[in-house]
DNA sequence: CAGCGTTATATTCTGATAAATATAACGCTA
DNA sequence: TAGCGTTATATTTATCAGAATATAACGCTG
């Protein structure tokens, strides 16, 4: 029997642009465990591309970098996350967490009770 | 200046479909309003079929139908969303509501700090 | 100074998703 | 019994996000 989950996504906006989300999060550290955004990329199984465009919008939605990034030079260049990213990064888990812990309860009952078992 | 502002998302899936989330409420919602799939549908700018294919896989998610349905007679025919179906409604809204509660201070100073000011 | 793996960026291709269209059946009403 | 607006469903078409591909520049390293 499948279990019936919830998923519960907390998207930050600015204007019309997501600022940060589960998978911009989850990019992110990414970046800060691998040194790259295309490590990082290839280590989510998405394109060089993707990760860059997400990186971007994010580094112009919040007040400072979240990412700096080196072109040339030792292995080719790299990226890091920022003392600010990490700050970013961190109150969004929480935030998350968060609301996650106060629906929990409900959401169990909802499935057991309202929901079809397969 | 356009205000930053967080959209919660609660999906609750059953297996891999999703059983509702915040466009399924809202459809429900049309659905006690209009009486009928297709001027819910009409209402919300979005094709009858679609909304068919959501109230299906409601229905099908769900212990009991959300949507009872009769083709022909006064009308053509019409829809109405069931007792069963105000309850999952009454409760995903409630659920929603408090996810949004709980994160609703860290939100405001996770945006009032960490995001740029347009 | 050539080579490497990276960042940065533009362009083309593709596949999934939604829209548009079409059609049948249904059962009340005039 | 003809007409209506609806449900129900299949099929075709259009759209768009993401993948794939291509290319240039960068700066350390051997």
């Amino acid at each position: 029997m499948p279990k019936a989950v919830a998923k519960t996504r907390i998207r930050v906006l600015l204007g019309s642009a997501f600022a940060i989300g589960p998978g911009k999060a989850d990019l992110l550290e990414a970046v800060e465990q691998t040194g790259s955004i295309s490590a990082a990329a290839r280590s989510m199984g998405m394109s060089y591309r993707r990760a860059w465009l997400l990186i971007d919008t994010m580094n112009q939605c919040f007040r400072e970098s979240v990412v700096d990034t080196a072109t040339g030079g030792k292995g080719g260049g790299g990226a890091q996350i920022t003392p600010f990213g990490r700050r970013v990064l961190r109150r969004y888990r929480l935030i998350e967490s968060r609301a996650v812990a106060a629906i929990a309860h409900d959401i169990g009952r909802f499935a057991r009770e309202l929901l079809r078992r397969r």
